[in-house]
DNA sequence: CTGTTTTTTTAACATTTGTGAAAAATCGCC
DNA sequence: GGCGATTTTTCACAAATGTTAAAAAAACAG
């Protein structure tokens, strides 16, 4: 769990009965590639964190198609968003795409944290900024971008990604269709 | 200020000492059209909330194009997001599209809030996911969309918008040219 | 009002991306 | 090792969007 709390304590200092405290709440977990973590409808009643693995956070479009919204990672949460903080019906899905080691913390336990930890809400706060802020920033410039300069800055941005899953996935996440995808890669190919 | 107040509430209870102590130390300010509220390089000092007007959150592209995220209207806030919470430079500007009023608050008050007020972090929290998830839900969808879809979703989710802003602004947010968009409400027009 | 600047529209053409269908390659399982 | 299922590639053509340039319209300042 030393990478768990060392992504934790980038956030906010830990004394070690404070630590000891959040450790004793978490359990560690797998997940089976192509197993969901969250699926559409449902309340999200536990926080993940990834130890290995890749999975997505997928919604559904207009067509009924589950589009990849973004890859989550080794040391990036898996969360239903308001779906966990408030309890509510979650809107996204979130699958594993390899089988995938997680960390596991459950709403209730969650919840007990923000008594028994003092500056608790305000690490929490750190890390939700935080993890928004980073999805916000890969997503939001694609929009005024065209395909070859989404592949190209994906393949910069999260070159571990690519090698682990299906370029179907990817050409969802990059909002373009598999055959775009497959043919923009050979015209890079041929390039070099 | 009630209509600050509400909002505030929306998210957690305040008591009338608690409401007291954050309206004093609370301005109202104005921009003008045109006026920046944060330049990119810029270390946001300040937190605002949009009393009338509309604003935008820009980033440079690698054209060096000033490109619109996302607006920010009535009841939203104008923050650098993580260059306010951290004092660090910030990557992005916010500037005025029409004249706005709105309420600040410095960053050193918004400090001493943390231990004057119990449930400010958690306030701060829920507040902090509630805007960005806002953001994320209307941005995200459009990558797998075409330019009238986006168009489209965008009339009938923020239709306020469309009547303050420049058509350059919208197509900027929408990820297309001016001329895409002009010639795209001309066929819907003509469908009508 | 008038001239100037900015914004919006229009048009012809180039380029990019989508579509539908099929072949090729790869993967997973027995 | 072989076979069915899945994933990736390829192709021809259609549709969407970008580009460049110019005209028209609207907003603004004096």
């Amino acid at each position: 769990m030393q990478v768990f709390k060392n992504y934790l304590e980038r956030f906010a200092k830990l004394n070690q009965e404070e630590w000891k405290l959040i450790e004793s709440k978490v359990k560690t977990a797998t997940l089976e590639k192509g197993e969901y973590f969250l699926r559409q409808g449902e309340v999200n009643k536990k926080l993940g964190f990834i130890r290995s693995g890749v999975c997505r956070y997928t919604f559904l479009n207009e067509q009924d198609e589950e589009i990849t919204k973004y890859f989550i990672r080794e040391q990036q949460w898996l969360s239903g968003g308001e779906s966990f903080t408030q309890q509510i019906p979650s809107e996204n899905s979130i699958q594993a795409l390899t089988d995938t080691e997680i960390y596991v913390i459950h709403y209730d336990r969650y919840r007990q944290l923000f008594s028994e930890i003092r500056d608790w809400a305000v690490l929490i706060q750190r890390i939700t900024e935080f993890s928004f802020a980073e999805k916000v920033k890969n997503i939001s410039p694609m929009l005024s971008q065209d395909a070859r300069t989404r592949y190209e800055n994906f393949l910069r941005t999260q070159p571990d990604v690519v090698q682990r899953v299906s370029l179907g996935h990817v050409a969802s996440y990059l909002g373009i269709t598999q055959q775009s995808l497959s043919r923009l890669r050979r015209d890079l190919a041929q390039q070099a």
